[in-house]
DNA sequence: CAGTGGTCTAGACCACAGT
DNA sequence: CTGTGGTCTAGACCACTGC
């Protein structure tokens, strides 16, 4: 009888409560930024138990609201989605302005965006990648590893896996910054025409490794990107893994309804 | 001391077993649409509490390996992910050869599709579909909403929104088939040439009726795919809101790189 | 060290499905 | 009715963070 359980107005009350919180994130009474009630002051402002205002915790995450740090605090998230626009964000013309794919995305919508280089270097092509480069598994190939931050906390984190022999005669694309327009704008210089880009999308929750470079919460989605890029002769010349933090992106194709 | 808790193995005991059950769905040992062992059963198998054998199928859940049915089981989900291909998906060869786009696709992977049309008729214009359709907001429409089904499981649930005006000189868009080429085929027919579509793709949590209606777990990731049929004149003559359950699904846009 | 989140237990009661 | 999953409690201990 001291546990009234389900019956607290219909729904549970782990759900009461987080929409409750969800609320004063949304009005502002819980800015971005801002440390959420740890759980013992949540336990007592609600006088449930521990169990119940984790539950609550997991599914303000769960959207995408708050990110938890072990030891440190529940935060709330920053920033609206960032919209990616898939006829916009490969034009040749964004390239001709010096900028990158992210950068020019960003602008448009906004937001602080920042890159930081995590690798650069040769590496053996995984199984995946080697597959969709056309070569034998375990090649040298040219990986370079990005890390995407928008007005600070990380989004995004971008692999380009090149082939060694396209890469070896590109020496701009061992450099951090591979200069105005990006990589694509050095392979296209170096004669290799880009005739289209396949992607890819798929989701699944994030691993551990995920978790952490993104700074979300454990068992959060992330989507997957992997990109091909075609150039003119059929060939792949390179393959891009995306890993987004899924609550954070809206991305948009457009099609062409002529065949 | 009758509590080893976090000390198993470096890692908990839930993901241990969950790893354990995962292990055994891709065996085999635990085929396609067989019972998950129930709660009490797992309970004594592992020697652990409910709290442990439920945050572990929580993340099987989570993953799309399971689906959970309150009052009967949980059961092992069947099928590999169906792809979609966007280049291909509205190819009006396609609609020549008498295809909706959905079976189109099935056909190729392999899949037994199955639609279930769950409601035909006119509608108030919901917010963002008014804002979409041009239209102010509660204006008449026509809603088509129809379940998909892979293999006899429900996978994706799509709604399309026509304009009441384009609707009432269509009759065929009213039946529950419209015909071969789907609805597409007939806007055509009508002199709406379509020159492109425009899909908003973005993942969230699936609500609880998206829950029932895919038989997927709570908490279950979703893609929300919004496409828009724009047609030669600029107007956008249909909008479809698609969700889909995440884990059944990869998505495949083809770029072309000439601007 | 104290404070935070993370895992676990033992036992209770509720809600849904099928006999 | 029994058996299933779903919610909740009270209290315990572990692990990470920062003073």
């Amino acid at each position: 009888m001291e546990n009234p359980t389900t019956t607290d107005g219909g729904r549970p009350r782990y759900l009461r409560i987080a929409q409750d919180l969800k609320l004063q994130i949304h009005t502002g009474e819980l800015p971005a930024g801002a440390r959420v009630p740890s759980e013992s002051e949540l336990i007592e402002r609600y006088g449930v138990a521990q169990g119940t205002v984790r539950k609550a915790v997991t599914e303000l995450r769960a959207v995408g609201l708050v990110e938890t740090h072990h030891g440190k605090g529940t935060f709330v998230r920053s920033r609206p989605p960032v919209r990616r626009k898939s006829s916009d964000r490969f034009r040749r013309s964004h390239r001709a302005a010096g900028k990158a794919a992210y950068l020019a995305e960003s602008d448009q919508a906004g937001v602080e965006a920042e890159v930081r280089v995590r690798f650069v270097g040769s590496l053996d092509a995984p199984e995946d990648i080697a597959r969709r480069l056309c070569l034998p598994r375990g090649t040298k190939v040219l990986a370079r590893r990005r890390l995407y931050l928008s007005d600070g906390t990380p989004t995004e984190e971008a692999t380009s896996y090149i082939p060694w022999d396209i890469a070896k005669e590109t020496p701009e694309l061992f450099a951090e910054n591979p200069g105005p327009g990006g990589i694509y704008a050095r392979l296209e210089e170096r004669g290799h025409q880009l005739a289209e880009y396949i992607e890819e999308i798929s989701v699944r929750v994030a691993t551990k490794e995920e978790t952490s470079a993104l700074s979300m919460g454990t068992g959060s989605p992330v989507i997957q990107l992997v990109r091909e890029a075609v150039d003119k002769s059929g060939r792949t010349v390179e393959v891009c893994d995306t890993i987004m933090s899924a609550s954070q992106f809206v991305l948009e194709y457009r099609i062409s309804a002529d065949d």
